[in-house]
DNA sequence: CTTTATTTTTAGGCTTTCCTAATTTTATTG
DNA sequence: CAATAAAATTAGGAAAGCCTAAAAATAAAG
């Protein structure tokens, strides 16, 4: 059983290799999780001691399949108790994150199928980021991103990717909310921004702004 | 903010000085949480300085006012989430105080009060325990024991006190469920047992069993 | 390809929480 | 009330996690 600690340290190695599995390194980590190096490389040593990655000093860590499956079970809880918070509870999909952060470490099995089963084993939580199942798989369809919206066609807004709070705000702030629709009017060949029309204004989106709002 | 094993050394003096506030001992609290006697005087020093515990060294503990304040506010969380676990995702009364021992520690005040507004505002948890309100406050009415029924009457099993896991065994071992009926049909006069008629069934339960077992 | 900058690791410390063993205080009992 | 037993405390140490500062490895640049 890994400790909360080893548990935040996997599910940060998880995000950061993303899909690719790519190595992480050492100050990428140590970013994330607003640590020292030092104290990075020290949970490296001792995560691969347990086996739960494969850590090459100098050049970076992974995750081994039993870290995955860890990893995998703890963004599992996360995005079910996020779920949970935004549908049962009526929080905004904004302020969850800080609670699903302890409340993914809390250790159940049969917890965690209750809630997924509470809930009607969603497979994407508030923000639009996919569930994985029990057993560390995520679900098939990707989701959609407002990027991949050409001109001219109408949207529903589901969340944005990883849920960012900062990205989230600035949503928030443009006046868009969680299932609003959002009509494509032109997207710039240059820099691939978008105008889109929200109600009756026309908004201004970047590029990188579009790639992180999921649409349906 | 109180420390996982600081709010465990907390809940454990409220548990042991029950209503009366009485001094707890060292050993007591080393029986409880399963700790030494060497751990549980350093954990009372540093209590103590926190001032959340008035402790004389050789002569015992008890909780003060604030240390009162933050162990009610944890056992509310503790009896709100077993609320939930049984009411909502239809775990058994006897299998909710493991994970229930977890949930207690989660920190959000939001989230308390939404799981509180959630179930209803119970003021009894599954086991028949008390509820403290959000300032610390217990429910008025107490719950009537078995021991308190006269012969003769028929009363419904609510729960049994502070859901001692043993006992709970027990009397599901005798057949008893949440929700049954009893009916008192003698109580003995030298040594207080009951003859109580459980369905088609008659059953003695001692004094001791009988002013453990909460009804309606 | 050597010098400089960056990244990472090592060395050594600190706090929390627990432990065992030894000592001291309090309680019991003949 | 002295001797023994029980309870509690102190002393010293370990593991987990974190830190700063110094050293080593790697990468970047002239």
């Amino acid at each position: 059983m890994p400790s909360l600690s080893e548990e935040n340290y996997l599910k940060a190695i998880l995000f950061l290799s993303g899909q690719t599995q790519a190595a992480v390194s050492t100050n990428e980590l140590a970013a994330r999780l607003d640590a020292k190096a030092a104290s990075v490389t020290e949970m490296l040593r001792r995560l691969s001691e347990k086996k739960w990655v494969e850590y090459r000093p100098y050049k970076g860590v992974y995750l081994s399949p039993a870290g995955q499956d860890l990893a995998a079970k703890v963004l599992r809880k996360h995005r079910l108790w996020e779920t949970f918070l935004v549908e049962k509870l009526h929080f905004g999909w904004e302020e969850v994150h800080e609670v699903a952060e302890q409340l993914e470490h809390i250790s159940s099995p049969k917890l965690t199928d209750r809630l997924s089963a509470f809930l009607g084993h969603p497979e994407y939580d508030p923000h639009g980021d996919p569930i994985p199942d029990p057993n560390g798989v995520f679900p098939k369809r990707p989701k959609r991103t407002l990027s991949e919206v050409p001109a001219g066609q109408k949207v529903l807004v589901q969340g944005v990717r990883d849920g960012d709070s900062d990205f989230l705000r600035y949503v928030r702030q443009l006046g868009i909310a969680l299932g609003d629709e959002l009509e494509v009017e032109a997207v710039q060949p240059f820099d691939q921004s978008q105008q889109v029309r929200h109600g009756e204004r026309l908004l201004t989106l970047s590029a990188i702004a579009a790639a992180n709002i999921y649409v349906l």
